[in-house]
DNA sequence: ACTATTTTTTTCGAGCCTCGAAATAAAGAG
DNA sequence: CTCTTTATTTCGAGGCTCGAAAAAAATAGT
């Protein structure tokens, strides 16, 4: 709730549904004792709130659940989200390959489609034409059991503005400020979200280990750019206009090394494949930076790297300083917080982090830097499918499921 | 409300409550209609908040206002804040200075005092010992009508952590993790606020302009340390751990000049004004910095500066580079926002406005840097103070007066 | 002076919401 | 087949906001 926003009765039914739901989809099958217990509430309530969203068919009593617990007394009855009252659909955009996937309103996939797209000379409508086909593939084969479309995720490699819904620039496309959350959703008749591939990523580890991943942590994408999706104080970070904390621009060394994005001395410039390579091949490092960098390649240079003390493992350890004085400045602002890496150069941690540590460590007259918690993820797309696919189901829990009638805009075209 | 808590039919009370509140702060004298028409709340509803409000003795209402509008229909009746339904006191602790205030519930100074007491010698008693003096004064002396003392905030000059209240470490004093939360609150029987001066400011600097401080900006406090409060999204903005966005400390040259933090290459030892000094002196860039700084000395290496291209000017400049590359990485991770300086620092803009502009401009695919709004506001202190009073008032208006009944802990010992 | 008009504020009932207590439902235990 | 235990629903009390109507308090006009 906003702070200059004024209360009406309906909201706290509306906060209290979301509860439940969020209850829900944490653990999958869950009685209404259960929910009494999570969430506070009183059993009168839940009972009010799981017959209302049973009417409605947002959940549903599971009877086929593990009925092993034979214990005195009424058994409970267990809930859960109903898969089929609607589908979602994300898309994954990177360099030279979309990929769209169909869920069910549990989460569960039921369909898939990647495609081979040149982004780097592909124009607005090319992308959201090949979009389009893809999704309307998807939506068309789906089984009839399916529910009906109610959002879009896009999870892309660029800065996005979350409100607008909107690519503003990629280093992946030539056209900029791609309005693909208009597109879609004057196509399909849903909401559309777009956000920085880091942010996607950013929720998907909230949702694999909300443990290790709970109120702060940043996910940093170490990969073709450097982004970084933040959570603070268990709200995912968004800039002033932009959605992404665009920690690979931040400024590591001043009118230092040419970055990709026309400025010198950003971190990237220096920790991205595309700057170890330049570097490796002794290209001044302002050179105009390679646009594609193919996996085999950078693999063959970690390897030499790790072989022998040569121009690679100095380009590695390069790459560590940069990546470590960004956390250096970024714990300064936010405090220490654990961190995962992930992409390309999660898999060269080993090569990195050295040099990584000993940037962020220092005697600090309060925060505590040692033993900073770092985990590592070399593949960063399972991240944003599931992240992507975390965004829209939270979408619907809190923004759709949540105010109890359709507010939302009804769908313009069934599909 | 937070994202995970359970809603009850009270709370709308209480959000409504606040919105009247904060209305009557905004413009001082408000009749009902106007708040109907700020709040968006029903004629209905505003007339049993105010109703309540007044039997209360929160507000009250004022014939004397200017019933110039002699206008047709039933006059309007203008309500205010009851200024004697409440005391806060306000504590600023800086360099070898206390300053204690008194004010009244509608933010009218009652009584203050100030007290030189050399802090980088003080105990934590010494320090506690002193601020308590002060406010017995205070209390004793102030007018029979004055009411209760209700909430205490604290500006420090130092790392501070809101949610204990504490001062976590400090360049002027020798102890750290001092709890003045705990302290205070145990004598006076009230909550208490204890933030970096920084944070204070960005409070007032809202309150003083809302228009330029609106929804996203910094405050940058350029002094013996350098330090910034941020609002984000209406936000004051708070790290993971202590509250303060420790800007001064974010890394400016990797393994560069010594930081009175202990560490090397930070901002502040290349900007803050130990660090201009410590250039201009001659002395070796790691020399232990200057404790102290008087204010005369600065005044006359600024003279010089302007009057002659040497050692001071090129000093100044590396003060505006390593701001401006600091405000360079904030804005990749925020994107840009409204900047003001604030303190000695500000004073001196002309000296390093060219070099921070310089570090800030540069391509980028997306953000516009240009034309970046910077304020000057070379006398920290009244900030400091009305940012102290905005937040006790502000507490008293959301936390205290809200929930409509005495729910936070009663005043343990009259005073 | 007195009524009509206009504007502000309060009052009243409908329709939400949560909650506690009591009632009901559905099992195992004896 | 009844007793006990546990889960869930029902019901009434007490909040809250809101719209409509009523009351209050001024000016304008005759």
């Amino acid at each position: 709730m906003l702070i200059d926003e004024i209360a009406r009765p309906d909201d706290v039914r509306r906060q209290n549904r979301r509860l439940v739901l969020a209850a829900l989809r944490r653990h999958g099958l869950v009685s209404r004792t259960d929910i009494v217990a999570q969430t506070g509430l009183s059993p009168s309530t839940v009972s009010a709130i799981t017959t209302a969203l049973i009417a409605e068919g947002i959940i549903g009593e599971s009877r086929d659940g593990d009925t092993t617990s034979h214990r005195r007394g009424r058994p409970q009855v267990a809930l859960t989200l109903n898969p089929e009252i609607a589908t979602i659909a994300t898309v994954e955009l990177a360099l030279n390959l979309i990929h769209a996937v169909l869920y069910d309103y549990k989460g569960h996939m039921i369909a898939e489609e990647f495609r081979r797209v040149p982004t780097l000379e592909a124009t607005t409508a090319d992308l959201i034409k090949s979009i389009c086909k893809m999704l309307d593939n998807l939506l068309e084969g789906r089984p009839a059991t399916a529910g009906r479309l109610m959002h879009i995720s896009m999870g892309v490699q660029g800065v996005t503005d979350a409100a607008s819904a909107t690519m503003l620039w990629s280093p992946i496309t030539p056209d900029s400020n791609i309005s693909f959350g208009a597109e879609l959703s004057a196509r399909y008749g849903v909401a559309v979200a777009v956000a920085n591939d880091c942010n996607m990523i950013a929720e998907a580890l909230r949702s694999i280990d909300p443990v290790q991943y709970a109120e702060d942590f940043a996910a940093i994408l170490l990969s073709h750019g450097i982004g970084m999706g933040l959570y603070l104080k268990g709200q995912q970070f968004v800039g002033a206009n932009s959605s992404a904390a665009e920690f690979g621009h931040m400024l590591h060394t001043p009118n230092g090394a040419l970055c990709r994005c026309g400025r010198h001395g950003c971190i990237e410039a220096y920790a991205s494949d595309y700057a170890i390579l330049r570097r490796i091949s002794g290209q001044d490092e302002n050179a105009q930076p390679a646009q594609d960098v193919d996996t085999a390649t950078f693999d063959e240079v970690a390897d030499r790297a790790r072989s022998a003390d040569g121009e690679e493992r100095a380009a590695f350890r390069k790459a560590g300083q940069a990546i470590g004085s960004g956390l250096r400045s970024l714990f300064s602002l936010i405090d220490p917080v654990p961190v995962a890496l992930v992409g390309p150069g999660a898999g060269v941690f080993d090569l990195i982090e050295d040099e990584l540590r000993n940037m962020i460590s220092g005697t600090s007259g309060w925060g505590v830097t040692k033993n900073l918690n770092i985990n590592c993820y070399p593949d960063e797309h399972p991240l944003i499918l599931q992240g992507c696919m975390m965004t829209s189901l939270l979408h619907l829990d809190t923004q759709i499921f949540a105010p109890g009638d359709t507010k939302e805009a009804p769908l313009k075209r069934a599909i």
